[in-house]
DNA sequence: CATAATTCTGTAATTTTATTACATTTAGGG
DNA sequence: CCCTAAATGTAATAAAATTACAGAATTATG
């Protein structure tokens, strides 16, 4: 278990000393990093040994391990940084900040998603009659990534990226159905009528977008995916892959939703998608 | 800089001992972590005070310093985990868990990817006269997303996602234009009799793909895609994350090779699309 | 409410660990 | 081959962490 979320913990049973301890180690851990037991306990009060009992209780070989681990896990959970790409990089330099600021995109995107919105999703769309998304540009792709994933759930998918197809199905929604938008900046026009209308005629609308957008204005429930507009040239565009992931989120947790009636229908579409592939 | 880089480079100007030590933590960086200057010392048959003035001369407090340092170099560099997700999990607890696999298939696909391939990929791909892409199944949406990104260089590009089209499409290849066959498996009968046409036809195939698979064969160069299979019922499909990070990275040297002229045509782009935005 | 029992905390002593000071050796340059 | 400078080791010192023990606080129980 992460020593930081231990020591965080209001209900752990903890003596009074104890607590000043870790709440002195939450309030500013890379400080601690550089004192003594001498130092920590003037810090908080105590005495030197307090400060080592502390540690020890925690399960640790003393103070020395406390500082090396919580120097692990504050190097494990600092956030990546995304970094620009120049020209004179080299190919293997592009390489490596580019998985680095994927990295950094998938931070954000995770301290941004919000549970109770992914379980809401999930919900809406275990109860629907039919599941539509629509995306265009960038947003296609994940629309498509997306109809392939809901596929092996056995409720219909309709995914489309064609403006006109999309108001004709829109025309269709009833309220048991449910549209999910997928659009990075929400601000496309297209897409936000189309939600417009969807919920005109009572279907639910999801959007995966920036908070606050148009298209988030127009949906029922949203899925914050909020990293900074891609601004430099060579910067990755790292927005479909956070809304990928959030995809792979969606679905995941619908899957178990749907439990074990899902598992059939997973072996069903193996069983189809067998002749298309070589054997070996 | 990486304290452990630092140490393995051979190249560094250092003593005798200072090698003996450097060799002993590149060695075994974890062990390091619960020793003592003595103990360190013994290990490597030197003074004490060398092994200070190791640390020292690293530019660190001290040998505790040291230790710390190196722990949390060894935290961030530690691969993550893909982490299967139980049907008891909480929203929150899977969505940990998701990220984390993302992660850890991002280390693995860094880890894979080869320099040298992605640069004769952005070579051959900026020669090419027109760029096809095809992929099928999980894999069509990564193709029309490449298509998305490729635009942007004024190359003339298709993504075609059905196997008919993409008959047609081989047939009309010549010597100038490039494939670029995308496939997680490369077990995909399909893909792998279109590689084999592109490349009788005299086309360049690039293959994203398993190495060794069957699309692998019938490519000119391969760029390697290799996560173990997606086995576990609830585990996110990572490949294709995998294979639009390789997209991504191939576009962006392809970028850095087109310079300047490229430039131009971005701009022409984003005037192109302002008309379809909401203006805030 | 008192008192016993237990847990927590601090003082002081001890041990371990890291660092400094100085002497010696070793390696490189003329 | 000698001189200089850097590198290493020995011994001493300082710092840090841990242990042992005793007193205080807290909790449970009659």
């Amino acid at each position: 278990m992460s020593l930081l979320a231990d020591l965080k913990d209001s209900g752990a049973r903890r003596s009074k000393s104890a607590r000043k301890l870790a709440d002195c180690v939450v309030a500013d851990p890379e400080a601690v990093l550089s004192m003594s037991t001498a130092a920590l306990a003037a810090r908080v009060s105590v005495s030197e040994p307090t400060v080592n009992r502390f540690c020890t209780g925690l399960g640790l070989k003393g103070f020395p391990d406390f500082k090396l681990q919580l120097a692990a896990e504050l190097a494990r959970q600092q956030p990546r940084v995304a970094q620009d790409i120049e020209s004179g990089d080299s190919t293997s330099h592009v390489m490596a900040k580019i998985f680095e600021s994927t990295r950094a995109s998938l931070d954000t995107v995770q301290a941004a998603l919000d549970d109770s919105a992914v379980e809401q999703a999930a919900a809406i769309m275990d109860g629907a009659r039919s599941i539509v998304l629509f995306g265009l540009g960038a947003s296609a792709s994940v629309a498509l990534d997306a109809q392939h994933k809901l596929l092996r759930f056995g409720t219909p998918v309709i995914a489309d990226t064609d403006i006109i197809n999309q108001r004709m199905i829109t025309a269709n929604l009833s309220e048991q159905d449910c549209l999910v938008c997928i659009s990075y900046t929400g601000r496309t026009i297209a897409l936000q009528e189309a939600a417009q209308l969807a919920r005109a005629s009572g279907a639910t609308v999801i959007g995966i977008t920036a908070p606050g957008s148009p298209v988030a204005q127009h949906s029922d429930l949203v899925l914050a995916v909020a990293c900074g507009e891609d601004t430099e040239t060579y910067t990755p565009m790292t927005s479909r892959l956070a809304q990928l992931v959030v995809i792979d989120v969606l679905t995941t947790v619908l899957a178990l939703r749907k439990g074990t009636e899902f598992t059939d229908h997973l072996l069903q579409i193996k069983q189809a998608l067998a002749s298309t592939r070589h054997k070996q």
